[in-house]
RNA sequence: GGGGAGGUACCCGAGUGGACAAAGGGAGCAGACUGUAAAUCUGCCGCUUCCGAGCUACGGAGGUUCGAAUCCUCCCCUCCCCA
């Protein structure tokens, strides 16, 4: 006979594995088990910390993961403790690459919060998430409280830290604010009783001293899982506002539509793993190219719902796609009997300078009723009452030109 | 307090008096090709332009010079070493 708790074994079996998808580490994977069954048996939900800084508050796919791992959390029953680090966002993190970080103010914080819940609930359940914010209990922390808890740790171990490491050791400045950083993010843990912070991978090191911390201020230390940081649109680097290689959930289907589809293939599986709970094995069975309309498909529809999805994809084929369905392309209506093609390119926004417009034409980029304009003079009349033009510019823009009546 | 090294375009990074709107790489854009806006190859990649040219730009402000990213002065910022 078997006793409770090996009747339960597979089942805590399953959420482990579902849990461990995509992650880079999990510290420690032994403790994780427990603390799965633990909750399952007293039926209490565990206590999921996520930090997040309260500087960028248009989420893209790169939180995405994060907000992924959060929700198959909540879908296994445990609370999810949305922290956001408003008082360390008043220091600045040092782990952006660029130190001058303007300081935010309260309001701006506040204002920040309520754009980041309108977006991660989305994806996460109300109902299993509760919003704190660190200046709860750092505001009224003492001066004396901060030097004890700056006590704990050495500036030997605070450089063991990789951006520390690094900048240190590539003659680079760290502010002795930037050291109290993670001191701080680590107290959040203590402050909150964590079971589990969850992070990106550049999140590892500060996760780690809240384990640290919770030990020294006597509590059970939290299990430390970590997720890769999503590459961006390039392949190349993180994905970033600043890099210009974010997805924003909040991208307009289209867009969001042609930003992955523009994605390496190998980046493609990635984003299927880290995104989604889709089978890979099944996945990779699959023509690329399909694989990658169904991504395409999934994602938009997840934040615009179905049929904004078709929408996006109808008019992606008849962009990009060479069998064009001409019905879902946009009209753009005009006043003026002709203009400089130059100018139309500029003014519809399809380049960001005369220059580059008339670089366009010269490159062969445009196209007006399938023939290709190289002169960067040309004018464009405007088409007579009932009739429109084709013109497509580079690989993004067809529209048909109409004149207004 | 003293000595030394630096700050170059979206990023990294060459350039030390003219050929520099500034090498090279990355990112971005376009064309060809294709299996998609993948991959690959090629081209473009500050702004304006009547296509002659003009304007803005190498941390900031001045100066030397026919001519400065390059030389000088002051200032700001960063790093290293010594005290």
């Amino acid at each position: 006979m078997l006793s409770p708790g090996e009747a339960i074994l597979p089942e805590i079996e399953a959420a482990f594995e579902r849990i461990s998808r995509g992650t880079v580490d999990v510290i420690q994977a032994q403790s994780l088990r427990e603390k799965l069954k633990k909750s399952y048996i007293e039926k209490k939900p565990l206590r999921i910390k996520v930090g997040i800084d309260p500087t960028a508050p248009k989420l893209h796919l790169g939180h995405l993961v994060l907000l992924q791992k959060m929700r198959q959390f909540q879908d296994l029953g445990h609370e999810i403790l949305f922290l956001i680090g408003d008082f360390t966002g008043m220091i600045g993190d040092p782990t952006g690459r660029s130190e001058a970080r303007k300081p935010l103010t309260r309001d701006l914080v506040r204002e920040n919060a309520e754009t980041y819940k309108k977006q991660i609930f989305e994806v996460l359940d109300k109902k299993r998430t509760t919003i704190r914010f660190n200046s709860e209990w750092m505001d009224v922390m003492s001066s004396q409280e901060m030097v004890r808890l700056a006590s704990h740790y050495t500036v030997a171990r605070l450089l063991e830290r990789d951006d520390f490491q690094k900048r240190y050791a590539a003659s680079q400045p760290i502010a002795v604010h930037e050291f109290l950083y993670p001191l701080i993010q680590g107290y959040d843990s203590v402050a909150l009783n964590a079971d589990i912070e969850l992070g990106g991978t550049d999140q590892k090191f500060n996760l780690l001293v809240g384990r640290s911390l919770q030990k020294i201020y006597g509590q059970a230390q939290q299990v430390v899982i970590t997720m890769p940081l999503l590459e961006g649109t390039d392949g190349v680097r993180k994905m970033s506002k600043s890099f210009g290689n974010d997805i924003a959930l909040e991208d307009p289907p289209f867009e969001m539509f042609g930003k992955i589809m523009s994605i390496r293939d190998e980046l493609m599986y990635r984003y299927y793993e880290l995104l989604t709970e889709s089978d890979l094995s099944t996945l990779k069975a699959l023509h690329p190219m399909t694989a990658k309309l169904e991504l395409a498909f999934k994602l938009v529809a997840r934040f615009h719902g179905e049929d904004a999805a078709q929408g996006a994809r109808n008019r992606f084929d008849a962009t990009v796609g060479r069998k064009s369905e001409t019905n879902s392309i946009l009209e753009i209506i005009l006043e003026a009997d002709s203009l400089k093609l130059v100018d139309l390119i500029y003014n519809q926004g399809w380049a960001k300078s005369k220059s580059a417009a008339r670089r366009l034409i010269e490159q062969s980029a445009v196209a007006l009723n399938q023939f290709k304009i190289i002169d960067p003079n040309y004018v464009v009349v405007m088409p007579e009452a009932g009739r429109r033009h084709e013109i497509k510019v580079g690989k993004k823009n067809r529209y048909y030109l109409v004149k207004k009546r």
